[in-house]
DNA sequence: TTCATTAAGTTGCAAATGCAACAATAGCAA
DNA sequence: TTGCTATTGTTGCATTTGCAACTTAATGAA
């Protein structure tokens, strides 16, 4: 029995999730990135300032765990953000190293439109699937989700 | 009823399968760009030299195709799959822009290892699911990869 | 044939990214 | 108190990335 190189290679490469997953997530961020950028916002400083509409008044560190982004990265996505005067790094009233960052009423103003894009890039997204498949992707995901580190 | 931004986020965020596609998909090249790293292969280049595997002798136009890679990025990859000698351009047989991409006898060595990899980090990745949510799961995903672009 | 157009692949350069070093502060033990 | 270590956040610099311009070759019209 020979190796055959072509159909092994076919066989690794359609029995991958990890593959689908990456194929469905990019869908998502070219979408995503397409729709966002009217608002002048990147995937990662909209990951950002969603974390900061969630919970108002996180420290940097705080949101980098959220997301699961280096600290630099958050550094870099709230300067941007605080330049477009959607947030605002404020004193933090017990420690003076970390900060304080908090959504500005502009900010608030547009979170309607923003929920929009997601809502409507979602719904393209598995906009295929009826209601019982979509609920039985939801448990499945997130099961993966909770999936415990080796 | 006032507008609750935070509790609005948060279902916005919890509702969407991008968000928990990103995740799922960003686990799984975490841990394949770890363990790719001994074979000096980025997940772009091993995407690539599975493309030249599973099809030997195709142009550097249809491996961008079969994995969605812009031509410059194809470029570059082969480049460095080429100077890891896993890979040679050779002379296209009837044109003489398009290029002929073929894999060495080095890279059919290595195939069952990087093979591994693959098997190994998708275990990981999904290995909490039971062989029927398994299946469910791949089912679903297939009919969002072959969801018609609008 | 000649000329214009499209296709395949490469590359220069500017922007984005990531690492690693950095400054400033907090916490804590001696 | 002092001195050591850990935490929080920022930044310099080298690598990587992506756009757009480019070269070369194929196609097709006049």
């Amino acid at each position: 029995m020979k190796f055959d190189l072509s159909k092994t290679t076919r066989h690794t490469r359609t029995n991958s999730f990890g593959w689908m997953f990456q194929r469905i997530a990019g869908q998502f961020m070219v979408e995503m990135k397409k729709q966002l950028a009217p608002f002048d916002l990147t995937i990662e400083q909209f990951a950002a300032l969603m974390t900061v509409m969630e919970h108002d008044g996180v420290t940097q560190r705080q949101i980098g765990e959220h997301i699961s982004m280096p600290a630099y990265a958050i550094s870099r996505a709230l300067d941007h953000l605080e330049k477009i005067g959607f947030v605002e790094r404020v004193a933090h009233p017990t420690s003076r190293r970390a900060v304080h960052v908090v959504v500005t009423p502009r900010a608030k103003d547009i979170a309607p439109q923003i929920f929009g894009v997601v809502d409507r890039v979602n719904d393209e997204l598995i906009g295929i699937l009826d209601d019982g498949q979509t609920d039985t992707l939801r448990l499945l995901l997130q099961s993966l989700l909770r999936a415990p580190k080796p």
